[in-house]
DNA sequence: TTTGATTCCGATAAATTTGTCCTTAATTTG
DNA sequence: CAAATTAAGGACAAATTTATCGGAATCAAA
């Protein structure tokens, strides 16, 4: 469903705006050690969230990820699944057809429809703070 | 969603059906060239379908690809799916954890359950028979 | 029984995704 | 300012997926 970089990127997400909600900055070597990716690659995909301004970084001593305040609520998991694997997921065709539509449809295109359509709103809706104040309360988790 | 193999491969097996519902077989080049897809790709994803006895083949002229007509009702689309993906989109967590189940989920693990069994449903219901004749009425299509 | 048509199958190549390494730039602290 | 710490970023490597090639096996028909 989601790449790699996109689940490490969701989880590291969350792992960093769980301390964001204190204050506090997120290292690399700490997010990658929790979220059981391999630094540099998850180096990358943080990169890749930072150009997209979905997370803030500083260099230094001190320095690290973390995500600004008034973002932690209005910031949506389809955010960071465009910014990491792009629209590939909600635009085209399941069968891979190079033009499909409701006037030229493949034979499953009502049903992927459907079931594209509620993942859409699904990751419209969940936002970074609700789910990140459910790893705090550990009522959800980032590893096994 | 699913992999460019598993798009070819149920295309195909909808192409082939729209013949096999008329007793005729269906070649390779014909099928390769309908669904633009990689002759000797194709080829395999074929032969990966024959191997676990969605298709039938037989060499030699007049030979080709072809389903048995009391299969084609009863064949549904997951089991195409499994033959090429495996069940990698029906198991496992959509964030990658390990471990991630009720009682330790991930944090989009009650969303993603849902769109989840939503597909499953859909696939297992979904039979090739009836999507063959769709397109074969034109109200469903295998090309652009 | 020979020939041509077709699938089967192993080897390889290209493209993409995932993962690694190393140097540079920026920042904090002493 | 110097040293230590951290992210940025380019170049490369490994793994996986997608695609290509060539010959072997099988079959139908003349």
């Amino acid at each position: 469903m989601f790449s790699k970089a996109c689940e490490y990127g969701i989880r590291a997400v969350l792992f960093i705006t769980v301390h964001s909600l204190q204050n506090k900055r997120t290292r690399l070597k700490e997010i990658a050690k929790e979220i059981e990716a391999p630094e540099a690659f998850m180096a990358k995909v943080l990169q890749k969230l930072v150009k997209h301004n979905i997370l803030l970084s500083s260099t230094g001593p001190k320095g690290g990820f973390y995500i600004e305040p008034e973002k932690i609520k209005s910031t949506k998991l389809i955010q960071i699944v465009r910014a990491i694997d792009g629209d590939k997921i909600f635009v085209g065709c399941a069968l891979g057809l190079p033009k499909c539509d409701e006037n030229h449809p493949c034979p499953v295109h009502d049903n992927f429809k459907e079931i594209r359509d509620s993942l859409t709103e699904m990751l419209s809706t969940m936002d970074v703070g609700e789910m990140a104040t459910n790893v705090d309360k550990e009522i959800a988790f980032l590893k096994y």
